[in-house]
DNA sequence: ACAATATATCAAGATATCTTGATTCTTAAC
DNA sequence: GTTAAGAATCAAGATATCTTGATATATTGT
């Protein structure tokens, strides 16, 4: 972390409940792709889009094309900050989905 | 931090550059009245009472009445995370005003 | 090239947050 | 009690964020 300003848009990724919930279950989960998180959380898919790419952009998960799917993972390595955000997030009570995984082929 | 909600308004009080820049004030200069921070950043003092009042309700300061004034302070003891996140903002690189001293009274 | 699947982006409306200025509440001094 | 200083709260407008539905951009298989 070097600027203020990256620490605002750190900050500012998780909050939002939507962000903190899939980065708890990709957490938990490791790598999937989109499709797979609609499935599991039954959300929009442009919502989803969305939020994965601010969590991506700050900092908190990398982003893999696998021909037509796209994996998010946790980043590594992450720094110290945004692991123990993480960790914090590890120890909350949050009502996490069934892991449904529907994408076919691309497997990691 | 018990749940999710705690946490959201947690991340939600650094998720703005006023408090951001308050917070890391405050733990550099230590416990401050209102109207010290209103002289010292020329903030109205509606607009600090309220980001103060946000940082209290989040976990990080402490508000001590002592006569017409109130002090904030970082709030002691203070948990793990929200430790965390000011060993954050103390690494940043925030252009902070000189203080400016202006109570009189009850000093702490 | 064409069609299908997976993902990303855009536009518009709904909701939340921030700022300002006015008002109210508290406490101390007279 | 009255006044004044310090602080908290409220209302309204400006700004930012989130959601949805539609559209655009890959990528693969035929």
């Amino acid at each position: 972390m070097e600027t203020i300003e990256d620490f605002l848009k750190t900050v500012g990724a998780l909050y939002d409940e939507t962000r903190v919930t899939l980065l708890k279950f990709i957490d938990i989960h490791g790598a999937l792709c989109v499709c797979d998180l609609e499935a599991s959380f039954g959300m929009t898919q442009s919502r989803l889009s969305r939020h994965l790419k601010i969590l991506k952009e700050a900092g908190f998960l990398s982003a893999k094309r696998c021909g037509r799917w796209t994996h998010y993972d946790i980043r590594s390595p992450i720094d110290r900050f945004r692991m123990e955000a993480i960790k914090e997030i590890r120890s909350l009570p949050i009502d996490l989905p069934d892991l449904k995984k529907i994408s076919k082929g691309c497997e990691v």
